[in-house]
DNA sequence: CCCATCTTCTGCAACGATGTATGCCAGGAA
DNA sequence: TTCCTGGCATACATCGTTGCAGAAGATGGG
């Protein structure tokens, strides 16, 4: 058996909520009678049951992670971080993954993975905004990602579509004219596929250079898709001088791809992503990509959410914060 | 206010306990009794407390993960791997980073982490057998990766001996005869970067190539050790035609900095990994490495955790599992 | 010197579930 | 009829903590 606050109080001499008192930083309390309990505590190795504790205060200091897929790099970076910033809080990340399922999406978002955490931070792929709003319980929630633009949520994000804008921009300076886009959904105009589509359509209206459905290729956010999607443009005989990756692991995919054909990079096509993963400095050659402030997304989701949980943050609408980011100009499109 | 047990037992006219014996499956309910129970959990949408069953029942369902980097893609992958494999057994899996910092290893073993979870799969990287054992409690600790092979643990592994052997014999056969190695760290012979650099000298043993300490190269399993560490090799004037990366990320940045430096891969040095993470299979060229069984790893570790934990197995020796391994050859090194 | 206020500490109830012990009823055995 | 057994339901205590209310002693102003 664990060693409770009544060992402690027996021990110390003082009643169990004297020693609760001191756990909790009460004002009033002789330091004297302080110091006995913490001696106390110190000589049996007392441990605060955090079960019981949440069940009490109806706290649990977990904070959920909603996210697709923790093995996609971009998301176990950001997880790393997130669990960093939580973690100087005092706080522990809890992750769930979806799948881009729905039912796990929607069940994140109510079931127990709810009830185990103070708040959650969200990266909803399928479900829309009024499935989240129907489902919202009195828990903070903080969007992550750019699927869901809604004044009532809370919502960290990045410049999806300036830095598409910026880095296709950067492929037209470069004398690029056909610049093939891996991952889009074109049906859709929200989400990162969806705004970093538009900024690659604005920066090729900038450009005056004509906007050709042909070299869009839509197709999932992994890196063997980024290769298919490459070859599929090939084998059609689609011309191209360039590729914007929608995210990194896909531009990867599709540089591995063009190597593999002998298509020489940058030299006859360029290739740029979106997120600056640690692989995109060390890829060969490296990749030009946008890097989103993963950092600020991760230290000010946090934040955001902390605020609203320990009832810092009161504005019933929705904050939206935006990161900041930078173009990583590397050999892959220099 | 929550729907408690209490508000069903009176919902449908029986006491708490019954309503408590009907989620637990218990035997003796009249089936009429046990329908009425059900329709006024699915009316009041009551959810179980998972609190509150912590507290009574002494047990989380949760699984604690203890390893330095979750950002590192070999253990964002296996992470994602065991969290699905314990969620298959209705089971979550709480991370924590150690950053290979002592502390945060030995207070994974004891503090409030291992509270929270019923069991532990842990890779530890700093503290020794000693140290953890003088900390073990009764709850079930599985050991993963081979920093510590010790009798009374249970351990799961991979054959990182046999894999480093087979991985450098086949360089060997394709002629190389001074294959460098990054990421050794030559004090240890347990460990990873022991068990493999072992299999390595044995490789070399066995085909009667000298081994060449000018060759082993300590440093960090970071993508940004392997490049640093090539590139001091390359200034030192050592010669070499192979490398092997102790693990895919220094492979892959050791091959970084020899294209970078106009070294043709594989046709001055081949390059050779470990691990098979997702990456390797689209790198330029593409990464001959050792696919050491991650899926049997998860599965197999979470199933010697929960048999513990359910009281399944009861070996009072700690059982030793290893997965096989597969070489995958690839274009760095064919 | 008395009452009000402040300081320090205490006891009780409650959070929401489960384990143990037990009660009650029906049916079969004695 | 009486006793026993098995099926079914219940009451109470309990897990370890914190909120609330209040008691007892110290302090201070008039």
């Amino acid at each position: 058996m664990a060693v409770t606050m009544n060992d402690v109080a027996r021990a110390a001499g003082v009643s169990l909520k004297t020693v609760s008192n001191v756990l909790n930083d009460y004002e009033f309390i002789r330091p004297a009678t302080k110091q006995r309990v913490q001696d106390a505590i110190a000589e049996l190795g007392y441990e605060a049951n955090l079960t019981a504790r949440s069940l009490r205060s109806g706290k649990t200091r977990m904070l959920g992670l909603v996210l697709s897929d923790l093995s996609a790099p971009y998301y176990a970076e950001l997880a790393s971080r997130l669990m960093k910033a939580a973690a100087q809080r005092g706080y522990r990340v809890l992750v769930e993954q979806s799948d881009a399922v729905a039912d796990v999406e929607l069940n994140a978002l109510q079931g127990p993975f709810r009830q185990l955490t103070d708040g959650l931070l969200f990266t909803p792929l399928i479900i829309d905004a009024e499935a989240i709003a129907a489902r919202l319980g009195k828990k903070p929630l903080v969007m992550l990602g750019e699927h869901i633009l809604d004044p009532r949520f809370d919502l960290v994000t990045m410049k999806n579509e300036e830095a598409a804008a910026a880095l296709t921009a950067h492929l037209l300076a470069a004398g690029r004219r056909r610049v093939a886009v891996i991952g889009a959904r074109p049906e859709e105009s929200t989400g990162s596929p969806g705004l970093r589509l538009n900024g690659y359509r604005k920066a090729l209206e900038q450009a005056g250079v004509p906007f050709d459905p042909a070299l869009i290729a839509p197709c999932e956010w992994r890196r063997d898709n980024g290769a298919a999607a490459v070859a599929a443009l090939l084998d059609r005989g689609v011309k191209f001088d360039a590729v914007f990756g929608l995210n990194d692991v896909l531009a990867l995919g599709a540089m591995h791809e063009l190597l593999i054909r002998g298509v020489r990079v940058p030299d006859e096509v360029a290739v740029a992503g979106f997120d600056d993963i640690d692989e995109a400095r060390f890829a060969s050659p490296s990749l030009t990509t946008v890097s989103p402030g993963m950092e600020e997304i991760a230290e000010r989701s946090i934040a955001l959410l902390l605020d609203r949980i320990e009832g810092q943050e009161t504005n019933s609408q929705g904050v939206h914060v935006e990161a900041g980011f930078q173009l990583k100009i590397r050999e892959s499109a220099p």
